[in-house]
This record gives structure tokens, sequence and C-alpha cells, in this order.
DNA sequence: GTACCTTACGAGATACGTAACCATC
DNA sequence: GATGGTTACGTATCTCGTAAGGTAC
């Protein structure tokens, strides 16, 4: 009898309901039945009597569950405790993200110092043109990037921030009059590009590839850091959607950002290696997880 | 972390030597090595300092020890309490055997049903034409068997009998007067065919194809029960190889067993359907794994 | 007919072995 | 170079979800 299948055994005994079993533990109610039926023939006594109405546990299941119950807790209290010493053995988690980002993190950061004495955080910089591939080489931990990242070798954590879309303009461009700027004119302008290494579907949730009325945005240049995007819009050859966050702590020469109202907003969340998945990672991302994602 | 995984550390933790671990657990040394890999990676730290001369446990690893005996110990405990109540719900187990095998069994059968109180066992027969057949329908829970069983979806437990073989043939075949028999000698006779339901290489088992010197074995018209086979025998059309308990608990009129001294011994095993296997079959197998085969 | 548990089947993930590799004595 | 732990990679097995099938009210 594996873990996962003591799990699946003590949370149907708790509800008695094959469904809200299932639903608890975010599988299949067809699971449900698989492992209980599975242990049952192992052990070759019924745990539980059920008909379409009811489910009760049988003498056997009564007494196996008190017995599983402990185990249980004894298994996670041992399993928090190594866990707790491999956090605490002070390894730092080098958190990648864009431009001023960290700084916004920062009550979670604090919070995350706080559980865990002895971990820290470091922020290392990440571009659009290669977003996944200081996680990939293991430079960097955690990444906080824009949703969605649809990587097979990458976990999807808990969002941290959430906010709309600024366009950054050269200070002499036509729009800057009117104070806002709309999807719409993107197509009237030349957008920077992410370069080939960036994946369409993600470089397209930051500057879809047409206008909500069907124009084509036209690319231009390829950019690789921040840097360059902002040297290329303030020449005026391009202008440049990016998260709101970039307008706060940046005021370069010959720049402005303009609100875009009607671009949905955007969520960051944290993002790892699924096969690096470690203590320190799990810890930082239950902490995410108890705050609401940071409103810009 | 798994069942599987508290095991392999276990047993590392109590060797300190991956290849021991591995014997032990019947499982690659390669296994044990990536087994506590993955666990460190969860958990963030390192669970044993390793060269490769010494393997020690680390702190964590020696209080993660302590934590892990004591879930595994109670685990067993419950599950072994589990299966005592499903094995004394009353089941019981139907043994397909061949002919009278039954009867030498009776110490292993004494002794489970001494040990696990409400169990019960019953025979049923099998033939060597459809050797598997009442196994997979689910009429019989273990089969008694000769060995090689090379079935995928069957699990061959351990061996209770051992034993030569003994070439049934007429009473007024030349051979009697002999008193013997050998393997050429079948060359020269016609023998049973189980039929082509029977799987090859276990029918060669009991007769090969060509005799040690390489002639050819020729074979017979096919023949259901053992009952059949006799009468094949004895009316002069067929000799046949059986087990030789079979000449133990027969005296048929008109046929007589002799000897193949050249024959290799033959091993019979329980034999269950893996999907099928329970409680009850384990306790069975269990028991039979503390007795020496017994030896005709 | 509706709520709910079970079974059949296929796809994806995981466990595991083989073999080559690397480190220590 | 012998012993012993690690890594890379392919395969077999197992897990799990989807969808269809029962069964009790």
């Amino acid at each position: 009898m594996e873990l996962r299948d003591i799990e699946i055994f003590l949370a149907l005994a708790e509800e008695l309901h094959f469904g809200r079993t299932a639903e608890r533990l975010h599988v299949s109610q067809a699971r449900v039945s698989q492992a209980i039926r599975t242990q049952e023939r192992r052990i070759g006594a019924a745990l539980f009597e059920r008909t379409s109405r009811r489910v009760t546990l049988t003498p056997v299941g009564r007494r196996l569950r008190e017995d599983l119950q402990q185990v249980h807790d004894l298994l996670q209290a041992a399993l928090a405790r190594a866990e707790a010493a491999g956090i605490g053995a002070g390894r730092t988690l080098k958190v990648g993200v864009f431009g001023h980002a960290g700084y916004e993190l920062r009550p979670l950061i604090d919070a995350f110092r706080g559980r865990y004495p002895g971990s820290d955080v470091v922020f290392g910089e990440i571009n659009g043109t290669e977003p996944f591939s200081a996680l990939r080489s293991g430079e960097h931990d955690v990444n906080v990037l824009w949703l969605p990242v649809l990587e097979p070798d990458l976990t999807v954590g808990p969002t941290v921030l959430t906010g709309g879309r600024v366009l950054a303009v050269a200070a002499g461009h036509p729009l800057v009059e009117r104070g806002t700027a709309s999807l719409e004119d993107l197509a009237d302008n030349m957008v920077v590009d992410f370069g080939p290494d960036a994946p369409e579907y993600w470089a397209a949730s930051m500057v879809p590839v047409r206008t909500p009325l069907g124009r084509r945005i036209p690319r231009g240049p390829i950019a690789r850091t921040f840097h360059e995007i902002l040297s290329l819009v303030a020449s005026g050859q391009c202008v440049q959607p990016l998260g709101e966050i970039a307008a706060r702590y940046n005021n370069p020469p010959g720049i402005v950002f303009l609100p875009m109202p009607d671009a949905p907003d955007m969520n960051w969340a944290l993002t790892w290696r699924s096969t690096a998945d470690n203590a320190a990672i799990r810890a930082l991302a239950r902490t995410a997880a108890d705050f609401e994602p940071i409103q810009l």
C-alpha cells in the first residue's frame, strides 16, 4: 500500500463519498474507485460497504483507518521535519524577474525569510528573448513569468503579481497627445520582436499577432534585453507593450508609457523546472500561495 | 515519499552499502542510487554522505531514519492486522492439482489452517491440456503446476513438490522386462499429445520434443484428462512420462509405471493469477515458503 | 430520471534495468 | 585495476483520466 493509496483511503473514510473525495484530492472519481478496489483485493476484505446511495466503513476498514491515520500523521511530521532541516541548510534561492519586479515582491520575500530562517532569496534578471533558459540551465531556481507558460518540463506555481499593460512610445510619438493607447494602435506601429528563441504562444500573450479587429501587428527588429527594447523605442523605431510594472520604476529619457485600458490584465507566476523541485522552492511556493497576488 | 522509497531508504540506512541494499531488496544498485537521489532532491538536503569507500548517514538522514523506522513498523502492523481480518473472513481457497498431489500437500495445508484459523483449502482437478484455464476463469485460486510456467499474467510462487518422472506403459510393453525407461526410449514409442491449448514450452518440459540424442519423439492422439491418458496407455497405443507422484496412488489395471532415472527432476510450484493476488493466497504462499519442497 | 459508483481502455508518467562512466583506494 | 557509487537511456509497468455502464432511489 503506497502512500498515495493511504491518502485516498483516509480521505474516503472521512468523506464517505467518492465524488467529494476525488474533488478534495484533485483526482477523478474513477481513480478513487480503482484505488480502493485494488486495496480491497490485496487485503482480501471489503473496507467499505457501498451502494449508489451510501458509503460506510466496514469493521475492517474502521480499524484500518485508525491505524493508518496515525501512520500518516507521523509520516507527514517526519517529512516536514526533514524538509525544514533541508531548507534551513542555508540554500539561497535565485529568483529571476523582469526589471524591478523584485521590489514589488518584497512582502512575499520578507514573509518567506521570516517563516524559514536560514533561507534566503536573491534576484536575477530575465528578458523576453529567452525566458526559460536560465531555469533550464540551473542558473535560476525560480522565474517570475507572465502566463501562460505551457512548457512540459516547467511547473507553474502560484500567481504573485497581476496588473495591466502600458505601451512604451518615443516622447514625440503622436499617441502621446492622446494620453492612452489601445490594442488597435499596435497595427499602425512596429513592435519589438522577442526573436526565435521565445515561444510563439508566450510572446503573443504580451503582444498579440493581430489586433482585436484582425489587423496584423508588424514586428520589427529583435531586442534581447530590456535595455535594447528601450533604445529601440526611444529612437522612434518601435513601440512596445510592457507590463505595467515597467512604468513604475523606470523613467528613461525620451520614452513615455501610455496606459492600455483595453489590454487584459496579465498574471505573473512562480515557475521552476519540475525535476529541480525541492523543499526550498516548495516552501517559497507555499508562502506565495498564502498571499493574494500583488495588484499593480 | 512513497512506501517503496521508505523501504529503500531504511534498508540503505541499515546496510550503509548500495550494493548490499540492492541485493536485499532484489533491485539494481542503480535503482537504489536513483531512489535516494530523488528523495534528497525533494527534501533538499543530503541524507547520506558517500564516497566510493564509505556510506554514512548525515544528521538529517539519521533523524529521518528514526522517524521512518517507526512509521514503517506501524504501517506493516496495520496492514498485517487488516490482512489477518481479511483471511479470517472465511474465504476458502480452491487449489488445483494433478491427480492425488493434494494428498502429499497435507502437511502444508495443515500448517496453513493452523496459522490462519478461519481459512480453508479445497482441491480441484487440473489436467495437461488446459493447465491455466481454471486459474484464468477464476474457478481456481491457485494451481500446483510443474515448472517452468512463463505466463505474463500468472505469478509463480514457492515450489512445493519435487520429484522424478516415471513412464506409464501398457502391462505387456517390451520395456516392462527391463524395469526402467530412459528418455531415449521415447523416440521408439508414441506419446500422448496435450493438444494445441497447452503451451508448447510447458508440454515440452514434461515430454521433450527430441531425445538427448536428437531423435524426434512422435506424438500421438490428444488426451484431455488424466483418465484418457491412462486409457491410451493401457490400450498400448501410447506411452507417457508422468510425474513420479502419478505412480504413488494409482494402480490402474493394465498399466506399469517404470522409473526414468535419466529424466531430470521436476518441480511443482504454487501459481496464481497476478491480478487476483489477495491476502489469503499470499498467506498460503508464505506458509509454503517456510516448508522445504516435499521430496517424492 | 438522477445521483453516484464501477469498469474498460488508452495515454502519459514512473520505476527499473542495462551499460557506460567516474571516483577512491 | 578493483571496488563501488552515479548517470544516460530505453522499456515495461503502473497510474490516472475519459467515457461508457450499472444500480439504487
